[in-house]
DNA sequence: CTTCTTTGGTCAGTCTCTCTGACGGGATCG
DNA sequence: CGATCCCGTCAGAGAGACTGACCAAAGAAG
């Protein structure tokens, strides 16, 4: 029976999935240390390296949350931060080594999820799914 | 240019923007005492009234913090609780008068927001989508 | 019917995350 | 140079989540 759930909720359940299935193959894998919080940040960190104010208003938090993610996920080894040469104020947050197989271990985890969900859905249906996302992203992602 | 956004993320960003919006326009029209926390549990309310181990595991908490919110929004007035004429035990949560009303205008706000989205996508490929939704629904959401 | 186990819910304590407010130091522009 | 804006931090407070311990009712087993 499909019950009238509203687009809202439909979009949090695959979410809510995806996002327990890495956290449990990543806590496996020896990522343990790591919480949802810390990830959503670590997740928006630049190739080149971004400023904490960029990475607090992308997650939606304030940069003082921001700051005290960082500082654990910083303790912990999976980022360090640099001077920005460009700029004396600011500094950059990178990924450091441990971050980057971290980084690698969850790739892994979400093409897995993700071919589950394609044999399920079929190839066809699971390209329109992304396809559509990306469009409807346009209106719903306020930075970019 | 399109990223190689994972698709959960993907999920995410229109989620969010419907979380928000929700939250912004409820809050204008005078529900502004009910937290996010919150609306995830009371989301989940069956209409003829749900338990709180039930609530608790939809919405991916423990019992105790289900009973923290309830204990919440049962202040504030948005439901109530009467115990369960079929188990001594358990008391069911059901949506009080006020909770009926903001049922009523956050369903508003959702139409909306589909409205919008509608109209970025056009009718075919929003339909396309829930449809699709729908359907990683079976195997994404553990509770039905 | 008693005993054991499961289930519904609460109490107590703690930790993580988030926010607001205030601030110091560097950049930018008149 | 002086006014202002932006980057990041410090301090304090509150919300929401967890674990562990517990009680009471229901269900299963003897």
């Amino acid at each position: 029976m499909t019950e009238e759930l509203n687009t809202g909720l439909l979009l949090y359940l695959p979410y809510r999935a995806m996002e327990t299935r890495v956290f449990e193959e990543l806590a496996a894998a020896g990522f343990d240390d790591i919480t949802p919080s810390q990830a959503r940040v670590f997740q928006r960190i630049a190739p080149e390296g971004s400023r904490l104010s960029d990475l607090a208003r992308q997650a939606g938090i304030t940069k003082q949350s921001a700051g005290f993610l960082i500082d654990q996920l910083e303790r912990l080894g999976y980022v360090h931060r640099v001077p920005d040469p460009g700029d004396g104020r600011a500094r950059l947050v990178r990924i450091a080594e441990r971050g980057h197989r971290s980084v690698e271990a969850s790739r892994a985890v979400v093409s897995r999820v993700e071919a589950e969900w394609e044999t399920h859905l079929g190839a066809r249906r699971m390209a329109q799914l992304r396809r559509i996302l990306a469009d409807l992203r346009e209106i719903t992602d306020p930075w970019r």
